[in-house]
DNA sequence: CTATTATAGGATAATTATTATCGACTGTCC
DNA sequence: GGACAGTCGATAATAATTATCCTATAATAG
């Protein structure tokens, strides 16, 4: 928390009562939440609180990289039409999406059994980087 | 495409002249679309056609495994206040998401050099699968 | 400690992505 | 070729997210 208010100074964000509670809801949510549920749990400390500023806040600690998002391609649904088992390559900037074969990684491999008896289905793993265009610039 | 419409006939889905149209632009189109974008394309083809079918269609797709998604939860952003490298155990029937710490596996090697210029920043890895919750029923 | 000011918050409207509804049409089966 | 269930197209509805705009408050200078 002490943390959460130094990077704010040093990114230039005032450190309201409202992004306080935002970050301490974050931070007490393990269960990777939507912003609707952080808003839920915000509103019982701050009822008057808007839905809309945690939207912003969270925008704004994304920014910051206080705060991470799950997957990169949330906003829009993006098709696969090879159902074959294979990985991708995705640029953070331009959010292009190119297939990489399986077979150009070491096979994925469990040191310890899966935690909480989760009966495993399958992997997706994307690499994140820059594009040939994007790294250009 | 045989392929293709042996499958609707197996799972009962009639073989129309739009569903092959979409499933059609969607195998041309290596950069995984957005539903707008595979719209577009079949209209080229099927100017009548409405975005309402499109959506329809891919959906009917994605449960008959002709399709797939890329993410898993595109649905609504999903937040992580723990910025830690670390991967997600996702289960694919309620979509809850649980933490895996990075060293519950060996770790990621590429076997070759990424292809086309991609210059790689870090990876995430998501495990599908059902919880123990869902495994239960 | 108070005044000043830039930034942030709250209410609300707007936008975007997606899903539902419903009457008309067409692929399937005989 | 006709009957019928399933599908289509048009449109409305919903859900998620973003923008707008005016007021309130945190930062900071005196
Ligand atoms: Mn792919
Ligand atoms: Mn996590
Ligand atoms: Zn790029
Ligand atoms: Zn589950």
């Amino acid at each position: 928390m002490e943390a959460f208010r130094r990077t704010c100074v040093e990114k230039g964000l005032a450190v309201t009562h409202q992004r306080q509670a935002i970050y301490r809801a974050l931070i007490s949510m393990p269960e990777h939440p939507a912003p609707e549920s952080v808003y839920e749990v915000v509103r019982s400390e701050i009822p008057t609180i808007s839905l809309g500023t945690v939207y912003k806040n969270i925008k704004t600690f994304l920014n910051a990289g206080l705060l991470r998002a799950v997957t990169l391609h949330h906003e829009s649904l993006r098709l696969d039409a090879n159902v074959e088992h294979h990985y991708h390559l995705v640029c953070t900037r331009c959010k292009s999406i190119t297939d990489l074969p399986a077979d150009d990684l070491e096979p994925i491999q469990f040191r310890r059994t899966p935690p909480r008896g989760f009966r495993v289905q399958n992997y997706s793993l994307e690499v994140h980087g820059l594009c040939a265009a994007c790294a250009a610039s």
